[in-house]
DNA sequence: GCCGTTTTGAAGTGACCGTTTCAGAATGGG
DNA sequence: CCCATTCTGAAACGGTCACTTCAAAACGGC
């Protein structure tokens, strides 16, 4: 009953994400999203109302496409130690941040910029995902201490370290380290989450 | 035999320290470097040059007047074991990444912007001051190891583990994690660095 | 084959970007 | 007291920013 989009809104997205994956929020300007996508400013504002607006479709899009398929570890249910499950965890996502033909690092921990203290939407939009992310750990956690593995600090402490972490492996990724570096990176963060008896 | 500065230099680059820590390069202006420090456009150019080399210099007094004290743990003579050492520099960093009366997290992590794989000059600059501190990581895990400590890694394994760390510890402090949780973190991290028989 | 609806490209909005220009103000030496 | 020298504020430079306006274009229903 009217005109169609020339270019699908997923595909639009998608090329979007890649971009701001890859230069921040900031440094993604208009111009570079309509030279991507194909399609004029009107068209980008007709279909995503801002660019921040468009920057959350792309990151709803880099945890649904991207990011999921490792991060379901968090919330499946299997019977790996602590240290096994840390490990595998990183070490997807070490795989993922230095991943070719996309960008190097983390769309979540990359994407909005370094930011401080003032609250672009950009950075709220990633900060809100960071404490989904550590929340969910953190109820990982519990249940691996309730099954008896014995922790090295309390679940709360132990997702804040790993979010650090990641945080850190995301931007070693990006300054050029080796995705072999990386690995080795996850495997000693994984190990100090190991209680004291079973180091 | 000329009209002197209306502001002296140091405090000049201190200022702009604190713009740039605190919000990063991109999204620091000149208009905001000028109302901070007190003098015209004109004036910081005349000074300085150009953006960059403000930048520049900016950070080089952030690690000469506020790193500076923390990282001569890296380079003095000490007979500290691999976890003291570490714990101490990283315990050290939390601590001045959480100081009140100044910006959130550390300036060279947080200074240049996230940065993927175009390298804004701002990104070169402290793409440089880690590789150095990495190297001298390395230095001093290779002088432990000779001295007898089991390191978790090879010292330059080591080396990229505790950047990224930083750099983790670095971003949780400014989006708001308290000292406490960064000492703990530090702890943990700390840990790891020993080997399996000094666990 | 026209109509209502939505998308499109082209052009334009004011605002701010980093940087430069320039005339005048502030110095210490002669 | 004037001079050479340096720094100063005010204004302006072209360029890019996020975003809007608008008329023409592309559809499905009738």
């Amino acid at each position: 009953m009217a005109r169609p989009r020339s270019v699908p809104e997923d595909e639009a997205v998608e090329r979007a994400l890649v971009l701001f994956w890859e230069q921040g929020f900031d440094r993604t300007s208009i111009s570079d999203l309509s030279a991507a996508i194909g399609v004029g400013p009107s068209s980008i504002y007709n279909a995503f109302g801002s660019k921040e607006e468009l920057f959350r479709r792309a990151i709803a899009r880099y945890v649904e496409t991207h990011a999921a398929p490792t991060m379901e570890l968090v919330s499946e249910e299997s019977d790996l130690g602590v240290v096994e499950f840390v490990r595998k965890l990183l070490r997807g996502l070490a795989s993922l941040y230095t991943t070719e033909g996309q960008p190097l690092g983390c769309a979540i921990f990359q994407g909005a910029g370094a930011g401080g203290s003032d609250e672009t939407s950009a950075q709220a939009v990633t900060l809100e995902l960071k404490q989904r992310l550590q929340d969910s750990l953190a109820r990982r956690f519990r249940e691996l201490a309730r099954r008896g593995e014995v922790l090295a600090a309390p679940p709360r402490t132990l997702a804040v370290f790993l979010i650090g972490t990641l945080c850190g492996i995301s931007q070693l990724a990006c300054d050029g380290a080796s995705r072999a570096d990386l690995m080795k990176v996850a495997d000693l963060a994984a190990k100090s989450c190991a209680g004291p008896s079973a180091g």
